[in-house]
DNA sequence: TTATTAATACTCAGATCGAGTAGAACGGAG
DNA sequence: CTCCGTTCTACTCGATCTGAGTATTAATAA
């Protein structure tokens, strides 16, 4: 058999709100919005997406990339589907969350994933001794572990979500490994999701996490205007990673990725804050503009 | 009209000979290995991908990474199909240029990507002014064509290649415009290949030149051991751009990146270079190890 | 021997980065 | 009205990294 497949589309619609990280699913909460792509209708994948997004979730999805083409055998039960997984991000202040989609927050579905007050007590409770016992004498496997979950002084690298998810995935750390494999699961590590919907999740916040560097993405969640702590608690909520504040305002406002408006923000506590917005012009002045954010800790 | 396409897969199998990037493709020269998905023979698309490499080229891959799904309407004339485009490399040494397979220089395909030997004439010879007139007024015009190309004291950024080609598409410089669209290109500039082939191809020079500086991919493309010279070419013919030799030296010696062998090479002219090889390890020391090039950080 | 060529080694100034400290401007409590 | 906690904002400083240039070494060719 040779050819004709289905071919749907999912959407990773995230974005960030109270400092989290969130992806809108549906009402369920463990799938993300997908269907089919209609040929006659749809004169490219990402207008396909588009629309199906504003179908599903109501929504209207400014940036948009496509992410990963999932494919393989095991994914689905019924019969072979190619899902073409597209990332969009959204101000959260514009996203609705009415009764057509829910928001999921990133870290209850990957809680070993946020560092912001420090390593996820998760790791070494649930995850280190599994990862342990499946190393063995492998030296392979030392290294993969080592790498994946900064192991043995390795650093941790925030931008291998996706390792992390595959790597539990395999050992049986994650429900849907049982679901797939009909194997019971040793554990059951953060919210499940449809099929491999977490997986495709998992792709996008890692997607997320290697562009913020090199990528002035965070806007797209921001509203018109910020002030550069709002600004920095966002970066810090996709990063996972807390962030020195003086040495972040130094990046963005000496970086050329933000101006002042003179306008100040009146807050709850302290200092009125002054409101900015994103330099567009910094794309042409440096050629990969970004966050360049520090390796954590 | 939903649901049940045809699914194939493509591939750019890259490697560096003689200073420069080739892609492989069928004996013609215009077009890339490829073939359906066949259900039940193919777990998983990567297998798939090797699968059809190895029959249609004889070759045995050892890198291999999905790179983007394209499934326009407009991209193929007979009904719609979903193209699943990987990117591989092989190491120039392995790979046969036997009479199933042929070698393309890239720079020949995308003549304005080499700044090797300073500004490509063809650049303002055949490209500025077809630019220019296509901005028009249009600020939003302007600014894109000033990022893609690096024009008004914008920096040129390598890793656009895909943009740089789409481009140039839009506005009707090169072949397969003709061909898609009926209406005669203003120029032809580049070797034209089969349907959106090329466009793979930019977008597998895209990602190659962006992973340069973050993962450790040019040692894919080399043998085993090597001396730093080559190492350099090789990683100048991918990037497009000349490198300072002491530099490069101190960063992926001090860096950890490569390690040396104690073995002299016996060179053509010159004093002998030492041989070095891979440090795997690095891996684990250094969260994105990869030849941070100039402008690209 | 000497010139040529390419590999390797060193130097140095400027930029960047991580970390820490100090002042400024608000609201609220006494 | 003053003090205090809070948050925004402004400096400082040393270590490291980067870009660029120069010098030395070891081979071959004339």
């Amino acid at each position: 058999m040779t050819g004709n497949l289905a071919v749907r589309l999912n959407a990773v619609i995230v974005s960030v709100s109270d400092e989290r990280p969130r992806v809108m699913t549906l009402p369920d909460a463990r799938a993300l919005p997908a269907g089919d792509l209609e040929t006659d209708r749809d004169p490219t994948l990402e207008l396909a997406l588009r629309r199906l997004v504003q179908e599903q979730a109501g929504i209207q999805v400014g940036y948009v990339e496509q992410l990963y083409t999932f494919g393989d055998q095991s994914r689905s039960p019924t019969g072979r589907t190619i899902s073409i997984a597209y990332l969009a991000l959204v101000d959260a202040g514009l996203a609705p969350a009415g009764g057509e989609a829910a928001w999921v927050d990133c870290y209850d579905l990957f809680p070993w994933e946020d560092w912001r007050d420090g390593r996820p007590r998760i790791i070494e409770e649930s995850i280190v001794d599994a990862l342990e016992e499946w190393v063995g004498d492998s030296a392979l496997r030392r290294e993969r572990v080592d790498i994946t979950f900064g192991l043995s002084g390795t650093p941790w690298d925030g931008a291998r979500v996706l390792d992390r998810y595959e790597l539990l995935y395999e050992i049986g750390l994650v429900a849907e490994k049982e679901t797939d494999s009909g194997r019971p699961a040793i554990r059951k590590l953060g919210e499940a999701m449809l099929l491999d919907h977490r997986r495709m999740v998992a792709t996008g916040l890692a997607r997320l996490r290697g562009k913020l560097s090199y990528r002035p993405v965070v806007f797209e969640l921001l509203p018109e205007t910020f002030t550069l702590s709002q600004l920095q608690r966002v970066a810090e909520a996709l990063a996972g990673v807390r962030l020195h504040k003086p040495n972040f305002r130094r990046l963005v406002e000496r970086g050329g990725l933000v101006e002042g408006t003179g306008i100040a923000e009146q807050r709850t506590g302290g200092r009125p804050a002054e409101l900015f917005r994103f330099r567009r012009e910094v794309l042409r002045e440096r050629p990969r503009p970004g966050l360049g954010l520090p390796s954590a800790r």
